[in-house]
DNA sequence: CTGAAAGCGCTTACAG
DNA sequence: CTGAAAGCGCTTACAG
């Protein structure tokens, strides 16, 4: 391995051109006046000796760090991973545009040590909440620093910008459709009530269930399905109250489900409907294919981040970006025939 | 939200003592000479008014960053994402232990300007790689650049210090359990050739093959599996060829070619026997249950941290590392019934 | 339009 | 044991 060679500083340039470092400065940021002609002779020779600035002393000059900090939650297998490495995707794309870099943090819903370490190393200039909780101490640590910050989800915390897919009508919209079509119930199996993302879609079910005239059936609201053992549970449990369709709030749950329904020998779209979010690979090529709701999390990783640039920039920015869905009727619940 | 306040800083607080900043400055470090009383009142006064360091000065004055970066491949779901999530929360455990944090580099295996940036702009300390390729120019990047690193899985550069579970025997081992008990071929499932990953564990099929005296099955052997369609295709070839089982490089592979067994009403593990590589939730509570190598991929992140920590800290450090694994055999092989 | 100088907030030989 | 000073590599008022 080759021994790690000193950069070329903005002094050096600066002599090797016979001009002042501040010229240099200027002719590489733009800022300040500048001759036209001392501007191309420094970049032309920046260019030939290969300068590259150093980052990180521009960022102590302008107390800026050039990075973002995203945090991201640690689940192994409660919602789709896949989901978030995409909007981590989106983030790094536009962040990669701005010359910024991305501070990962993974960290358990309970715990922000990663992340406050983090802001008291003030090694990021800003961040993306991945995850937001119905008691959020990431949000409240962030609130008490006072950095600049964007949560993808909903919450109930004040002066918090955000942005979010519109899980809430999604769901209405999905669960209205079922209920369109035949007189008997459906239920809702979803993850941990601490989410705000289920209780948003919970909201969005329970919309719904009122605007089709309906009551809502609290015996059909499964939450906290963690593990495989409790969605099976939860299968037969509503199977035996004469239910029309279920909706599962992520594809694992619904995976789980349908494997379930398999071996107790439930026929798809038959005997029962069954719709899920997040349209993921998990289902992909299912069979019966899945009704499931899709969102773009690249789309939505990408405008976390312009959000939070405007933030940085102090630029104004509505406080709520809501995101469009689309809903993707299959065979699962009837729509789609082979 | 709160204005953003300047921090304390160590010109503040040597003021405030009377001490010169270089004191201070030795108080916290711990290095140089310096009085056990001045020590001590410098130490007290700090943690009174809450003096935190900036990270950002002191990486410039010790030509430091703090960070270091992980690169992790794109893939959607062609390698189970959780491995590779689990793999980072063990990289930043470690890292945070050593107050270093890690920048994300999100990277398709024939790209790699984000990684490029990063060294250009000097962001890191080191660089861990989360996956290696044949022709892999991100190693010859990092080799080029003369900055420390550490590759997880095999490489063919040389000089390159990584880290891995021992994949090769894992594979073999697995395929000798099969073949030792049958006289009947056994198929290989696996994802891309351009992967070192990829290559190594075929490596230790055609080495089980061998030491079983028999011939390696070209013919059996399928690699770049990318898609469900081609799983099933595959599936549907490898049965007419009248193999007695097979072995999948990937938890997602091996789910496909389940479901497809499935569809062909071949009964596990009377008609054919199947293993993955792999223990995920994927296959979790699969049923039959399907015997699979388990790696501790926390473990390996964990591993591979501590060795670039002493790179970067110039230590001596074997070129290699070589995690064990574990063989979960279940009916799936017809080593366990329930 | 250009530059000398101070500053960002630390560390670290060097001297005493 | 302690401190003044130079240095890390930039930026940016301020003067000219």
């Amino acid at each position: 391995m080759e021994k790690e060679t000193r950069r070329i500083t903005i002094d050096q340039v600066a002599e090797a051109l016979g001009v002042s470092k501040t010229t240099v400065s200027r002719a590489i940021s733009g800022k300040g006046r500048i001759g036209a002609a001392t501007r191309q002779r420094v970049l032309d020779y920046i260019e030939k000796c290969d300068y590259k600035p150093n980052i990180i002393a521009r960022g102590l000059a302008q107390s800026k760090t050039f990075n973002i900090c995203v945090v991201m939650p640690e689940d192994y297998h409660l919602s789709d991973l896949s989901f978030f490495q995409r909007a981590l995707v989106g983030i790094q794309q536009f962040a990669g545009e701005m010359d910024y870099d991305i501070l990962l943090c993974i960290g358990k819903e309970e715990e922000c040590t990663g992340l406050a370490r983090i802001l008291t190393n003030r090694k990021v200039d800003g961040v993306i909440l991945l995850r937001t909780y119905r008691k959020d101490r990431q949000i409240e640590l962030l609130q008490g620093e006072g950095i600049p910050f964007v949560a993808v989800g909903d919450t109930d915390y004040k002066g918090v910008y955000q942005v979010d897919h519109d899980q809430r009508t999604a769901c209405r919209e999905l669960t209205k459709h079922l209920l369109s079509r035949d007189s008997a119930d459906v239920a809702l199996l979803g993850g941990r009530e601490s989410l705000m993302i289920t209780r948003t879609r919970l909201e969005g079910f329970c919309d719904a269930c009122r605007e089709c005239g309906r009551e809502v059936p609290e015996e059909l609201i499964c939450l906290n399905l963690e593990s495989r053992q409790a969605v099976d549970l939860i299968v037969e449990n509503v199977l035996n109250k004469k239910v029309r369709g279920m909706i599962c709030m992520d594809d694992v749950i619904c995976n789980w489900a349908l494997q379930k329904l398999r071996q107790e020998r439930r026929k798809i779209p038959r005997d029962v409907w069954i719709a899920s979010f997040y349209n993921s690979w998990v289902l992909e090529n299912s069979d019966p294919s899945v009704t499931a709701l899709s969102f773009d999390a690249r789309e939505l990783g990408k405008e976390a981040c312009r959000k939070l640039f405007c933030l940085m920039d102090q630029d104004e920015v509505p406080q709520r970006t809501i995101l469009p869905y689309r809903m993707v009727l299959r065979e699962s619940t009837g729509d789609i025939f082979r």
